[in-house]
DNA sequence: TGTAGCTTTTG
DNA sequence: AAAAGCTAC
């Protein structure tokens, strides 16, 4: 008979297809611990990141209970209290799921050290991507910096099967999270848009295959439609892994060969996550450093005033207000809306990217270590594979291609609700723009245009 | 996964 | 006159 097996959590926040549990359970009675942590080099949860964790903590303790593994929830420096966990648990054993930024890396590579000076058994898992990032290399060794053969490469390699759930222990009763936590008005009204946990994500799943994959490639840029999976918080936190929605996809498409064409777009989708994953582990740090290095030389504009209408989708451009009031409602933005608002920021605006990104962590509750910065740098212009600095979106155009009918910028900005189809994407063209009760445009769609456009050639 | 300005084609 | 095609940014 062996001690307790200690499984470190991170966001990894699910039962099956978790190796660190199941080699745990395995081994024999298990704890778990999740640890909030405060080391200065980890980049700190964003406010809708900390209202998600609360209850996917909770909804995880429950489900743990089943098993017999009770959940520590704690605050503080990842070492000091996971030798604490340790030490009041006599755990002769630590189990975690690998991560791949730097910083973590380091964190957990110094901790396995110790562990194994100390003489405690110490185990570390894949679980949080298609293929590790050190198992994807170009022909020459070095890291992918093109998506499309990226993407062939990785659908090449042999995605592991996803772990079933682990057999039941003892049940015991759950622990109570323990924590400062305040459920604030914000965090009531997210609520009212969000199922949390393991079995939502799930069911979520299931439903995106049966029922709305085969019209996903078509209706994914609509942002009125509810044509997305939706998966990404439950993906951030860990709720579902990336191995289960690949091998659910594939299934599906070997069941219904009419969804198989669908099925690998939204893959393909989910491949640049693991692309991003890529970069977050081969560089310092995505959410700063531009990944090309000559965009580092960019004047950025100055610009509070026009930030702060931005946060507030006050900006007086319709389906960028929509958007931005989309996520401060909910907790997420469309796709579409968001190469939209980011580009307007980081092109039209000509704010620094990283302005936008910290905002975006904060609000989203989808927030991605790699996904946000990536995608940010993406728009850009600075990233791997970005957009071009030329393609400048116009949300005017956009508008009309990808939302003709007006519903999505209605909903969000009723302001405008009231005009014809139109004009509904360009107020300031009504004959009464004066007397709606909505801002002028903060800039000039034109004029600003160019001004990126010179300031990005001139690197 | 773009836009704008121009030319050519089409009805 | 509008749609479609082409190309620089």
């Amino acid at each position: 008979m062996t001690g307790t097996t200690l499984v470190w959590l991170r966001n990894d926040l699910r039962i099956a297809d978790n190796p660190a549990l199941s080699a745990a359970l395995k081994h024999g009675m298990a704890r778990a611990v999740h640890i909030e942590a405060t080391d200065g080099r980890l980049r700190r949860r964003g406010a809708a990141s900390r209202w998600w964790l609360h209850h996917s903590l909770n909804r995880l303790a429950e489900e743990l209970a089943q098993l017999g593994v009770a959940l520590d929830t704690v605050e503080g420096e990842a070492q000091t209290e996971l030798f604490k966990a340790i030490a009041a648990h006599g755990s002769d054993a630590v189990y975690w799921n690998r991560r791949y930024g730097r910083a973590e890396r380091e964190i957990d590579a110094a901790i396995k050290a110790r562990l194994k000076r100390e003489g405690i058994a110490t185990e570390s898992f894949a679980a949080n991507v298609l293929v590790e990032p050190f198992e994807m290399a170009t022909g020459t060794g070095k890291p992918y910096s093109v998506y499309t053969p990226f993407w062939n490469a990785l659908k090449k390699q042999d995605i592991a099967k996803p772990l079933p759930r682990p057999r039941h222990g003892e049940t015991i009763r759950p622990q109570r999270v323990d924590s400062d936590y305040r459920e604030a008005d914000w965090g009531r009204k997210l609520g009212r848009h969000w199922q949390i946990g393991e079995a939502a994500a799930r069911e979520r799943l299931d439903r995106f295959l049966d029922e709305l994959v085969l019209d996903y490639p078509g209706d994914r840029d609509i942002p009125r439609k509810a044509a997305t999976s939706g998966l990404s918080p439950h993906l951030a936190f860990g709720e579902i892994s990336p191995r289960q929605v690949w091998h659910a996809a594939q299934a599906m498409a070997q069941h219904a060969p009419a969804k198989a064409s669908a099925i690998d777009k939204f893959l393909s989708e989910l491949g640049w996550r693991d692309f991003n994953y890529n970069q977050l582990y081969h560089r310092d740090d995505i959410a700063t450093v531009p990944m090309v290095a000559k965009y580092g030389g960019l004047k950025w504009r100055h610009a509070d005033a026009a930030f702060e209408a931005w946060q507030r989708g006050r900006t007086g451009i319709p389906i960028i207000d929509a958007g931005m009031r989309e996520m401060w409602e909910t907790g997420v933005m469309h796709n579409r809306v968001r190469m939209l608002t980011a580009s307007l920021l980081a092109k039209n605006l000509l704010i620094d990217w990283r302005k936008g990104e910290q905002w975006f962590w904060d609000t989203l509750v989808d927030a991605d270590a790699a996904n946000n910065p990536g995608n940010w740098q993406w728009v850009a212009g600075s990233g791997l594979d970005a957009s071009p600095y030329f393609r400048i979106f116009n949300p005017v155009t956009q508008g009309e291609r990808f939302d003709p009918a007006g519903d999505y910028v209605r909903r969000w900005v009723p302001e405008v609700a009231g005009l014809p189809d139109k004009l509904v994407h360009q107020p300031w063209e009504a004959p009464d723009a004066a007397a709606l009760d909505y801002p002028a445009p903060i800039v000039d769609l034109k004029v600003s245009r160019e001004r990126a456009l010179e300031a990005f050639k001139a690197l």
